[in-house]
DNA sequence: GTTCATTTGTTCTCATGGCGCACAAATCCT
DNA sequence: AGGATTTGTGCGCCATGAGAACAAATGAAC
């Protein structure tokens, strides 16, 4: 029997192991909360696709035939597979298994969830997690992509959780301020050297802000480049100012190699905003891609990133 | 999971087994009879209900989850299984074994039903036959009757074939006639000694009739009885004429022990008419009731009851 | 790199099959 | 004999799932 003509017996087969089990038609429709006459059209049309009386009854009194007691057998394994298929679905769903793919930008990746990962993989040991750097918006279903790390407006159609607020800073080594002077204002940067994006036309003019006030200030360099880490470590070796999205100047300002300048101003340029969690909502909530992004949450809040408190997308 | 949360599911499963056999939504589609759209919404309200993927896929690339692996186990063993039942059930149907119960009054079953055990059982080496002596209209759902022999107007909803016609004759042994004489005409059987019914009132008041020709008559006789087979007997000894259903006078004749007596008449009471044979139609076609069935209608024929050429009822 | 064939997925419309309700007929128990 | 409860049927309704049309995506071929 082809599957198309099978499929619709599926169900009737399984209220026949229902009806067997209650003991009459009355007691398996309470069982299922449906009626009485519904059972009874469910066994009849059973019966007339199988061609064979599986039930003789009276009101009553029932019993199944010899073929009843066939078919009857075998629908119980249906009904028992079938139940072992949904049961190997929910333990599926909630064991924190299988592979996580997390697509983020190469410096979110490197300094903040690089570092987390021996924890992360500690505390759920049979994950596997591949990290992609993708500066590029990434479309989950490439390469099946569970969750991206996305900065800027979310896409429809995704859950978005906040994950930081990125901010452009300055920043300069110590002793580069010792000789040339720490600027007071934005202004004053023009006689400074200042160590930018070079991304594409208009990366020397830096628009700075604060609060009501927006300067914006042509800069000069004698080094320039797309390359966060390379600006940092150019400015940490005193090469001059440099411009960085503020969560990669992190541990070096713990280690006292660079200095915040004009540390009440940011830049404004391409990146700063809300970094976003992106998952899909509707596809799937598997517990492994829950417990990723449940975990990263919780490191932006632990170490501060002050994005937590705001709603999702 | 509960059976009526389980039965929505039962043919998403199977088509889900299709699916991966196929290799694709649109070859399962072309498989099936169905659509690719029908199959992709099939597919997402399986893995919305169980709470997984099961199916990663884009066009062109389709490849189970793990997870998905699991459950697709699960459902070709359940999908295996309700093909078993439907194959069981199947070769139950087509299988002329098991009981069936036939009710019939005596004489016939005696006469006429009784004689051909033998071969019937012979033929169908499987088949149980359980004979229910049944003089009064026996219902069919009552003990699980699969066939009665009911003479007269046959009851609504059933399938009824005509078996014989019964007809009320006279039969005399030839000592008899020789002592007292045969009679030419109804009228005469005044001066005989007749064996009547003596089941109700009125019953030994003869009704005889031929072609357009009514007679009645008031007959007596030094015996009577409602026992068909005790008035035969009695009328073998050379008590009188008596009143018997041609059938059951058949052996009678041919051993020459009776003799018909006014061949050309018949009596008019409570037993002549179509006997048929009544079954269900709307319930099941089983082949051992079908099996039944034809073999008494083949006995009919081959015993020239001449009623095969009768319409069905 | 572009085009094409074919895929998956979504929206809209509608046909239909199955269900609930009401009730008849039957049956077993008291 | 009556009552409680069963199975089964007719009727009306409606929830739902499918087909058609189409968009977006993709891998192969050129």
């Amino acid at each position: 029997m082809r599957t198309n003509e099978l499929l619709p017996l599926l169900p009737d087969l399984a209220v026949l192991v229902d009806v067997v089990e209650a003991g009459s038609f009355s007691a398996a429709a309470r069982l299922q909360g449906s009626t009485p006459s519904a059972v009874s059209r469910q066994m009849a049309r059973l019966e007339a696709a199988l061609g064979l009386t599986l039930l003789e009854r009276s009101t009553r009194r029932l019993r199944l035939t010899s073929g009843g007691q066939e078919v009857v057998r075998h629908a119980r394994s249906m009904l028992d597979a079938a139940r072992a298929a949904c049961d190997g679905a929910a333990r599926h769903a909630s064991t924190v298994a299988g592979r996580v793919r997390l697509a983020a930008p190469k410096a979110a990746l490197r300094q903040i969830i690089h570092p987390q990962l021996p924890a992360l993989l500690q505390t759920y040991p049979q994950l596997t997690l591949e990290l992609q750097v993708s500066d590029q918006p990434a479309d989950l279903i490439a390469d099946g992509v569970d969750i991206a790390l996305r900065l800027g407006d979310p896409p429809a159609g995704y859950v978005a959780r906040p994950f930081m607020v990125v901010r452009t800073k300055l920043y300069a080594a110590p002793a580069y301020l010792a000789e040339h002077g720490t600027p007071q204002h934005p202004s004053e940067l023009v006689r400074h050297s200042c160590l930018h994006l070079a991304e594409q036309a208009g990366d020397d003019e830096w628009c700075a802000v604060r609060d009501n006030e927006r300067v914006v200030v042509n800069v000069r360099g004698r080094y320039a480049s797309n390359h966060s880490e390379m600006r940092r470590e150019a400015a940490e070796w005193g090469m001059g100012i440099a411009s960085l999205p503020d969560f990669t100047a992190r541990q070096a300002l713990a280690a006292g190699t660079l200095v915040a300048v004009l540390p009440a101003w940011q830049l404004l340029g391409r990146y700063q905003g809300t970094s976003w969690l992106v998952y899909h909502a509707d596809r799937y909530r598997a517990a492994r891609v829950r417990a990723v992004v449940d975990f990263l949450l919780g490191v932006a809040t632990q170490q501060g990133y002050g994005a937590a408190s705001l709603p999702a997308g």
